[in-house]
DNA sequence: ACTATTCGTTTACAAGTGTAATCATTATAC
DNA sequence: GTATAATGATTACACTTGTAAACGAATAGT
C-alpha cells in the first residue's frame, strides 16, 4: 500500500466525514450531507474534493455526467495518524495524561467511564 | 480575561513548550531549549515569538537590552482548547471512542493502563 | 570614539488553507 | 438543434505557517 503521508486539512476532513458515513457520494450528496454544519457553496466542496483527489485520499469513478467519490484513506487510518500527532504534541504521547486531562476537566460521560471499565476489564482477561 | 481565540500553530506550540517548562525566558533560552528537536536558526525562533505575542499567548518584559517571555496562555488551557478541537474532529467529541482506539491499536502502555484503573477507582469515590 | 557583536524589527517568500467566482463542457428540455 | 441547466475544471485571492534574511539600534571591547 502506498504511504502517502500527505496532510488533510480541516475543512477536507469534513468532507472525508461524509464519505466515511456513506460512499460512493457524488459531489452534491457530500454538500448535502455537510450542509448541517458548513455553510459552503458548491464550489468549495468540489474544490475540497480535488484536492481530496491530488492528495489521494480518496477516487473518483465517473458516473455519466458526473463524479462518485470513495474513501481511500479509511476512518481509521486517519484518527490513527492524526490521534497520535495530537498525542504526542500535546501530551508528550500518553495516553495516560491526556485522560487524566479530559478527566481531570468533567469531559467524562457515563459513557466514557462505562467503557472505561469494559476496556480494564478486558485487558485484565487477556492478560 | 481576555479571550483571545487566536490559534496557536504547531511551530509556535514548541516555543510555547518551552515557556512552560521554565519561565521568564529569552529568545536565546528559548533558541537552546528547543535546538535539540529544531534546527531552527534565531531568526525563526524570534518570528514565532512575535507572532505568540500578536497572538497574545506570550508577554514580554524588557531586562536591559533584550526581552524575557512568559506564557499568558498556560498549558492546561491550550490542551483543553485543542484537545477539545482533536476530540470533536476525530472522535466525535466521545472520549471513549478515542480510548478504544488507542486500546485497539495498542497504545496503551503499562503507565496507561495504571493510571486507567486508579481515574476509575478516583471516580467511584466522588460518586 | 570606532567597530564588532548582539538583539529586536521589518520584510520576504513559497506552500498550504478556506472559500469561492468564473469558465468550459455536456446533457436536457423544449 | 438551440437555450438552459448541471457539473467539473481552472483560476483567484487573502490569510496562515514555516522558515528565514536583511536592516537597524544598542552595547561592549579596545
Amino acid at each position: 500500500m502506498s504511504e502517502d503521508k500527505k496532510q488533510i486539512s480541516i475543512a477536507e476532513s469534513k468532507v472525508m466525514e461524509a464519505l466515511w458515513r456513506a460512499h460512493p457520494l457524488s459531489a452534491e450528496d457530500v454538500m448535502a450531507d455537510v450542509a448541517a454544519d458548513q455553510n459552503w457553496s458548491t464550489g468549495t466542496v468540489k474544490s475540497l474534493l480535488n484536492r481530496l483527489l491530488s492528495k489521494g485520499a480518496v477516487s473518483a469513478q465517473k458516473d455519466g455526467r458526473r463524479y462518485l467519490y470513495s474513501p481511500i484513506l479509511s476512518h481509521d487510518d486517519y484518527m490513527t495518524r492524526e490521534g497520535q500527532g495530537v498525542l504526542d504534541r500535546l501530551f508528550s504521547g500518553r495516553v495516560s495524561a491526556m485522560l487524566t486531562h479530559f478527566s481531570r476537566h468533567e469531559k467524562l460521560s457515563g459513557e466514557d467511564i462505562a467503557a472505561l471499565k469494559k476496556l480494564i476489564q478486558e485487558l485484565d482477561d487477556d492478560k
